[in-house]
DNA sequence: GTGCTTGCAAATTCTTTGCAACTTT
DNA sequence: AAAGTTGCAAAGAATTTGCAAGCAC
């Protein structure tokens, strides 16, 4: 199995926010302060974020956006495939930014620092599973929980 | 892997709704008509259920009940972990009932009808997937989507 | 009888929509 | 200038809470 280790660092941050930026105007978007913040807010972080979470985050630079703006952007993101919803079992609407590949989260139950990996083999095993039952397996929905190595060493995030 | 088809029929409902009914009492519940109702409702369902369905397949048999009613009935059967929440991406608070083994999800996209299946050799991957990114792995979530074979034959359910 | 349960109404929370003013290109 | 975007306020949808009456044990 191969595994990626797609942690996000300042540099992709800025990397992502641009190409996020440049899909944008693409479709016929515009770019403005609201969105700019919202973006980074977004691609900057290390773990799948509420709406709520996004608009507290973006008013510490940007004091009068709105949270309408946050839904309209989140909505914009996702359907130009940029980030992904994220469910939890009690929390089902937090966005994440997406990747190119077929990847799937591992999420972290103390901090929330997600990650993606990568698992081929897995799928294959989805399909044989699928023909045992009857069914044509179309989709999955894997998502991992557990201890990240900060976590694991007791730090505060 | 072993595989467990374990669609519901007649007389799992029954018993299935039997076994729910002495858990609610064991744990100091009562028994009444509407949680009758709604468990026998649940129980019987191949597919999972919104509550606004679970509140209308009951209204059926006891027109007066309310839809609070099946809130908290649900909120009970999960708290005693007789049904799971299920989670598409669009569709968040469905129920379906639990398998007391660890198993997941495969779930028809036409029709809903839902199977239960064991998959002890992918979650042995999880683990191997964790260490790789260096997370304990602790939980996983699994849901597989297709067509059952009722739906791929084109019958409507 | 005691204590859990019900259903109504109201409250709360989350998300979407209408709209006039304002920006981006 | 044209078209997209913003934020407010209001609407809508989903879920939870308070409470008096009713029912199970």
């Amino acid at each position: 199995m191969k595994m990626i280790f797609n942690k996000m660092d300042k540099k992709n941050q800025t990397k992502v926010s641009q190409i996020w930026e440049h899909e944008l105007t693409r479709s016929g978007g515009r770019i403005t302060p609201p969105r700019q913040v919202i973006l980074n807010v977004i691609a900057s972080s290390q773990r799948p974020l509420t709406p709520q979470e996004v608009y507290e985050a973006s008013r510490e630079q940007l004091p009068h956006i709105g949270l309408v703006t946050v839904y309209r952007t989140i909505e914009k993101l996702e359907a130009l495939g940029l980030v992904n919803r994220v469910h939890h079992s009690d929390q089902c609407q937090t966005v994440f930014r997406s990747t190119p590949s077929h990847q799937h989260l591992l999420i972290c139950t103390e901090c929330g620092q997600s990650v993606y990996f990568d698992g081929l083999e897995i799928e294959n095993e989805f399909q044989k599973t699928g023909e045992t039952l009857g069914y044509t397996v179309t989709g999955h929905w894997l998502q991992l929980s557990g201890m990240c190595q900060d976590c694991q060493k007791g730090n505060i995030q």
